[in-house]
DNA sequence: CTGAAAGCGCTTACAG
DNA sequence: CTGAAAGCGCTTACAG
């Protein structure tokens, strides 16, 4: 691999003037440049940039650390996070900790000693203890999902996309609304479980704790929900899932008890449009406003980078209803006119 | 952020002395030792890792390209991926190349120039002449998914999944198989078209060129197809799909036209394990191996790494078929007992 | 405009 | 065992 040495030698130059040439920041006379770009072309020349940004403090990286690399709404943020990445010419690079502390511990450690500009993290699990020391240090950090103190970040509320569904399952009719819980150590629960709250007395609706079930995140765990709700004897006639998996499972017990959803049980989800779009009927889903949270949690990271001491902020985006079929739907929903029959 | 230089002299050593205690590659008496490595706490000192690299001429740092962050296969690759490279202490990184081919080449001239130790690659389009220079230049890459010359590579073998597909459902005794393509650019398309040829081959099936539709991939394109398939005259009685996209499209068309799946229609896919297991009925599939590729290919690069003059291997990895209820299945097929009424 | 030189923060022979 | 020094490949004042 070439250096810049070798470069000047070549083009009879010195190293500060191959290094004028190619930042362009220094004018150089066209003579020389020329001589320089021409080698650069033969020796196909690749600056070493760890030797730049060693110099310059700077390796317009940012590092992104992601706590699953499967989660439905990861493709639109990192897309989203890349657009505002892109516009100031940084380079964005993802990491996966596999819900693993340890593993989020060492990649936010591998990314400091490679010193990146900034860093992007989507932490697991629920303690934030281990990002002290990153926030002492002032490295340039932003959260997503999650509402670390101290640190900036971009989350979504959770609530109101509960208590949207609710609310358009009441105005369809609905009565009796359950409620199948996710992953108990999923921060978006607790959140969506005070939506659900909020939905039901806003609707006048009564809170009833039996009408909620826990799940866990599997089809499976979905149907042994779906199975135990639908066997009560003052069965719900609505039913929130806390992600696709859950509902599909749901719709499979439906369909083995002989109901018809929406007609019967109306079922909504949240989040992974993707999935709710494939089942069968498509199931509503609250849905996380993905590709900008991304954006914007990426456009908060290059303000933080480049005023270190500007005040903390924590952005929160409202989550969005879509209407499907799998809440009596049809045009008239969709259009925004709730009129089911319940 | 403090140096090593700062250690040094608040720990009353010489910089040599604190980077042999970090790196331990010198003894170092105990008392200076434990003298290092208080300030090192005291301090939260970081070791710049870029000038570390720049003197010892590697990063400990993989790169991955992938054109779509979307693709269903990426989790399990990455899976696989990170595996290989975590067991020999590499850091792997993930970048966006969004299918442009403008992007990926600044990606990996990005990666070049930070002197990463090695790239992983799932090449968008079908163009390989970019991929000249890292050639030339010997720099350690792998490619995923793309038989490309001179480069080592790592690919599933689409043609085994389609033929594996069709004599499933000629064994079922399914008579008339037709296929809808997916993306003409998609590589897998023409070994897949191969495959199925040959499956209808040696299941004693004529091949009729009528049967094959264009596709594209969304579900309004497997609608689309679904209905021009199932209007004709003579009706297939099975149907493959490029992807779990074309396949819901698919079954909404049979399902609107009061057919039913596997009766009268049995429909297989490919890839997508999530999605076909979602859709209803779950659908048949021939599956890329997709985490053993990726710790394949990380297995292959840090090979490359070790030894840059080996040869160049290219590793082909079947495809395996999940026989799920599309195909007429129940619990008799899923115990590889294919006995199915057609 | 051009070049010589210092310095970014490490590692590693080399003396002692 | 320990320290002084060279050097990895750049950028950037500073003279000329």
């Amino acid at each position: 691999m070439s250096t810049i040495r070798e470069v000047a030698r070549l083009a009879r130059v010195s190293i500060g003037t191959v290094s004028n040439v190619l930042s362009g920041s220094v004018p150089v006379s066209a003579r020389l440049r020329e001589r320089v770009l021409a080698v650069v072309q033969q020796l196909d020349y690749q600056p070493n940039h760890l030797a730049r940004s060693l110099k310059i403090r700077e390796t317009k990286m940012i590092g992104m650390v992601i706590d699953d690399i499967g989660r439905p709404i990861l493709p639109q943020l990192m897309r989203g996070a890349e657009e505002a990445a892109l516009l100031q010419d940084y380079l964005l690079v993802l990491l996966h900790s596999d819900q693993k502390l340890e593993r989020e511990q060492q990649m936010l450690t591998a990314l400091r000693t490679r010193r990146v500009d900034g860093i992007l993290l989507a932490p697991t699990g629920t303690s934030h203890s281990h990002l002290r020391a990153i926030r002492e240090a002032k490295v340039p950090i932003v959260c997503l999902e999650r509402d670390v103190p101290g640190l900036d970040c971009v989350v979504a509320d959770h609530s109101t996309g509960a208590r949207e569904c609710v609310r358009h399952l009441a105005a369809g009719g609905r009565r009796s609304i359950a409620f199948i819980l996710g992953n108990p150590d999923d921060a978006a629960g607790a959140e969506r479980l005070r939506g659900y709250r909020e939905g039901l007395a806003e609707s006048g609706r009564e809170f009833d704790e039996t009408l909620i079930v826990g799940g866990a995140s599997s089809a499976d765990d979905g149907h042994r929900a779906g199975v135990s709700l639908l066997a009560r004897e003052r069965r719900p006639d609505a039913i929130l899932a806390a992600d696709a998996w859950l509902a599909a499972g749901l719709l499979r017990a439906i369909h083995e008890a002989r109901l018809r959803c929406p007609d019967d049980i109306a079922v909504a989800s949240f989040d992974d449009p993707f999935c709710c779009e494939l089942l069968r009927p498509r199931v509503t889903a609250a849905t996380q406003p993905s590709r900008e949270m991304g954006s914007k949690a990426m456009e908060l990271l290059l303000k933080r980078i480049q005023e270190p001491d500007r005040r903390r902020a924590c952005i929160r985006l409202d989550t969005f209803l879509t209407v499907r079929e799998s809440t009596g739907a049809g045009v008239a929903a969709s259009l925004g006119v709730t009129s089911v029959t319940g």
